[in-house]
This record gives structure tokens, sequence and C-alpha cells, in this order.
DNA sequence: ACATCAATTAGATAATTAGCTAATTATCTC
DNA sequence: GAGATAATTAGCTAATTATCTAATTGATGT
């Protein structure tokens, strides 16, 4: 719970998920969209994948991320519920307990 | 919005913020919650009001903290709206922006 | 005014984080 | 196998964060 706050906390991790909230990218393309290194780039896909908030396919040389969209909404919306607004995981989410 | 997300990132704030829920406290009473030092909790709270996401008032020589319903409904709905789900406010949300 | 209590600020330190360049690993093409 | 390309890891620095103890501020009560 922590890890996906954390991640969510840094601007450019936000906009790597709205990007991929559009489909799969690879970590090339998700890294020309932003103005520091590819090395930090790939230090902000750990964080993400470390927050379960994307997972990652090999193909060829290269590497597609994709957004775990249901980490994301459990997260956001499981930790809304527990405040009393937005309270309606979905339809039928499974209820996960935190940390 | 990274205020808020980095404050939420800590699980002694978001206990902080469950405590609030239920309504207002002084800082010691939410201190007393906490394996950790009266200085360190302060620092807490500075985080928490930097995101907004807590209020105070002060009462003799106590300070109150409250709990800002609306802030955390808006990042967190906000956000997760972004992404095509959770877009519900909760039955009858007032609609108080600030930032 | 003085002592006391609640809370915060000041100052220090250890741990973490974001960023870089350079080196490495994995895969593909020839 | 040699070279080229994609991505990551290694190793570093600067900045931030969490935590502590000690000192300070502000309010109340005697």
């Amino acid at each position: 719970m922590s890890d996906v706050f954390k991640a969510l906390s840094d601007p450019t991790r936000r906009e790597v998920l709205h990007m991929l909230k559009s489909g799969p990218r690879s970590a090339g393309e998700l890294a020309d969209a932003f103005p520091v290194s590819r090395p930090t780039m790939s230090a902000h896909f750990n964080a993400l994948k470390a927050a379960g908030l994307v997972s990652t396919e090999k193909a060829g040389k290269s590497v597609i991320y994709h957004l775990n969209v249901s980490v994301l909404e459990e997260a956001l919306l499981g930790f809304a519920g527990a405040f009393g607004f937005g309270t309606r995981p979905a339809p039928d989410a499974p209820s996960e307990r935190k940390e």
C-alpha cells in the first residue's frame, strides 16, 4: 500500500501510468517522452513494478510495459472506500486487507 | 497532487487520517497512539498539512487536528476518474475546491 | 511573575531517493 | 562470432526524509 502511494507521489511516474492507460509501450518509447536519462527512467519503472502497478513482457530486445489497472483501482478505491466515499470498488471486487 | 500522495505513502500518516475520520483530535492524543516521539509526529502533521489533508484549530494549550475529507476525496477520486474508474463522487459530496 | 503543560522548532544524523555517466546483459542481424 | 541496439545494473553525488534529543514558544493556573 505504501509502495503504491510512493509510486504515485512522483509526477513522472504518474505520467507514465497515463501513457500506459492507452495501451502497452516499450521502455524506450516511454523514456523518450521524458527529459531524463534512460537509467533514471528504469529506476522509475522499478518503483512502479515494486508497487505492482505495471507488469512487463519481453519482446525481442524490447521490454513492454503494461498498466495493471486493477491494482491501481483496488488501491485508490479501496482506500477511498475506507473513508466512506467513492465506495463501490466496482461491481465485484475482491476484498483485500492492508499490509 | 504529489504532496497528497507523498503524505499518503507513510503508514503512520495514513493511520492518523484514519483516526481523524471519526472526529477531531489534539496533537497529543494523536501522538500517544504511535511509538515515535512528539517532534516526529509534529513532522508528520506538517506533511499532512502541506498536502491540505488536515487543518488545525487552537484550543487553549492544545492544537486540534481536523480531517479535510474533501481534499482527500478530490485527490483520490479525481485521479481514479482520470483512469476511467471510480467516477462517482459519493451520494452527495460537496464540491469544495482549493489549493 | 513563575512553574507547568502542550506543541513546535532547531540542530544533528542515518537512511532513502532522484539523478547522472559508464559498464553490463540480452537479443538480433549479418 | 562481431557489431549494433534496448534495457538494465553498478557506482556515484546531491537532495530529501525520518528520526532523535534539546531548546523554544504559547497558554493556564497559582
